[in-house]
DNA sequence: GTCTATAGCTGGATAGAC
DNA sequence: GTCTATCCAGCTATAGAC
C-alpha cells in the first residue's frame, strides 16, 4: 500500500515563492500572487510566515541548508589530490545548480535584490566558503594553488562557480557536452592552479 | 569667465536614479523618492521620462554608451601582444568600474532583476563583448589562448572583470594594493591562456 | 488551519495651474 | 518645464467566520 505524500501547504508556498521570485523577482513577486500559484488562499501564507520578509529568510535558509547537505559528503575526501577535491566540489556544486535551478537563481536574487539582513549573508557565505578555503589554503602549502589573497580567490571562484551554473541553466543541452563540463572547470582550476 | 555648467533636472533625475537603484535595488526603488532625492517635484520625472520602465532604459543606455567610450581606446592598440591587449582591456575595464561605481552596480542590478528586454539586452552585450571576442579569437589563432567554447569563454571572461571590479568598489583601499590589482588580471588571465 | 473580505497604505501615473 | 494635487491599482497584512 503506497504512502500518501501529502505536501503541506507551507511546502507548496515555499516552492511557488522560490519559482515566481526566480522568474519576476522578489520585489516585484507580491504574496497575492505567490498564493494563488500554490492553490492556497492569501490569508494562509501570512498563517505560516509572519511577513513577506520572513518567508524570503526561511526559504533563503532552507535552500542553504539544502545545498550544504549536498556539498559536506565532499569531507569524506580529505585524501584525494586537492585537484581531484577541487573538481568534485565543483561537480557536487554545479550538479545541485543544474538540479534546482530555481534556487541558484534565487540566490543570485537575493544578493543583487539586497533583502536580507547583512548579518544572514555573512553568516551564510562564511559556512558556505569554507570547503573552498580549506581546499586552497591546503593547495597552497602544497604547492599546487597560487597565493593570491585569500578573500580575492574566494571572490572570484564562488563567481566562476555561479557563472557556470547559470550558464548550464540557460543552455541546458551544453551540460551533456563533456568539451563544455570539462572546459568549465578547467577555466575554474587554471586560474588559480600553479602548474598544468 | 567661467561657463555656469547648468545641470538639467534630467540629468538630475538620471544620476538618483543611478544611486538609489544601486542602493536598494530598482524594483525596490520608487519614482518618489528619485524625484524626492534629485531636489524635483514628482510630476517632473514623468515629464521627462513617460514612465519609469523608460526612465530605467534611458540610464542603462547612457552609462553603455559611456562605457563603450572609456574602453573603445583599445582600437589603437591591435600591434601589441595578445595578453597586453588583454590586460589593457582588464585596466580599463576595471579603471571605469571604480570610477563609476553606482554604475557598474546597477549593470549587476539590471542583469539579475531582469528588468530589460531580451533584445535590448542582447544587443548590448553583443557590442560589449566585441572587443573580448577579437582578443581571445586572435589569441587563439596565436596559440596563445586555449580553445574553450567561446561563449562559454565570454561568459567566465565578463564575470570575472564585474566580479573584480566590484571586489575592488567594496575594498577600496585595496585597489592601491598592486599585489591584488595583478593577483586579479593573474587570475583573469591564467584562466584562458595556455602559457603563462 | 484555511478561507473570505477588507482595511490601510504605497506606488506609478495624470491633470491642470503657473 | 515645473509644480501641486490627486486618481486608482495593487500591495501587505489583519479580522473573523468556518
Amino acid at each position: 500500500m503506497a504512502v500518501i505524500q501529502t505536501i503541506s501547504k507551507r511546502e507548496k508556498l515555499l516552492h511557488s515563492a522560490l519559482v515566481l521570485f526566480g522568474e519576476n523577482g522578489i520585489h516585484n513577486t507580491s504574496t497575492a500572487s505567490i498564493a494563488k500559484h500554490a492553490g492556497v488562499a492569501n490569508g494562509t501564507l501570512f498563517h505560516h510566515f509572519d511577513s513577506k520578509q520572513t518567508l524570503i529568510e526561511a526559504l533563503y535558509i532552507s535552500i542553504k541548508h539544502d545545498l550544504s547537505q549536498c556539498i559536506l559528503l565532499t569531507r569524506d575526501t580529505q585524501a584525494l589530490p586537492i585537484k581531484e577535491q577541487a573538481k568534485l566540489l565543483w561537480d557536487l556544486s554545479i550538479d545541485w545548480g543544474i538540479k534546482n535551478p530555481s534556487s541558484l537563481i534565487f540566490c543570485q536574487k537575493v544578493s543583487a535584490e539586497n533583502v536580507l539582513p547583512l548579518s544572514l549573508r555573512l553568516a551564510a557565505m562564511k559556512q558556505e566558503l569554507s570547503i573552498l578555503e580549506t581546499i586552497i589554503t591546503t593547495g597552497q602549502t602544497q604547492g599546487v594553488v597560487a597565493n593570491y589573497p585569500m578573500d580575492l580567490m574566494l571572490e572570484q571562484c564562488k563567481s566562476q562557480i555561479i557563472t557556470s551554473g547559470l550558464f548550464f541553466i540557460n543552455n541546458s543541452l551544453l551540460y551533456s557536452d563533456n568539451v563544455y563540463k570539462q572546459s568549465a572547470f578547467d577555466m575554474f582550476w587554471r586560474a588559480i592552479a600553479i602548474n598544468d
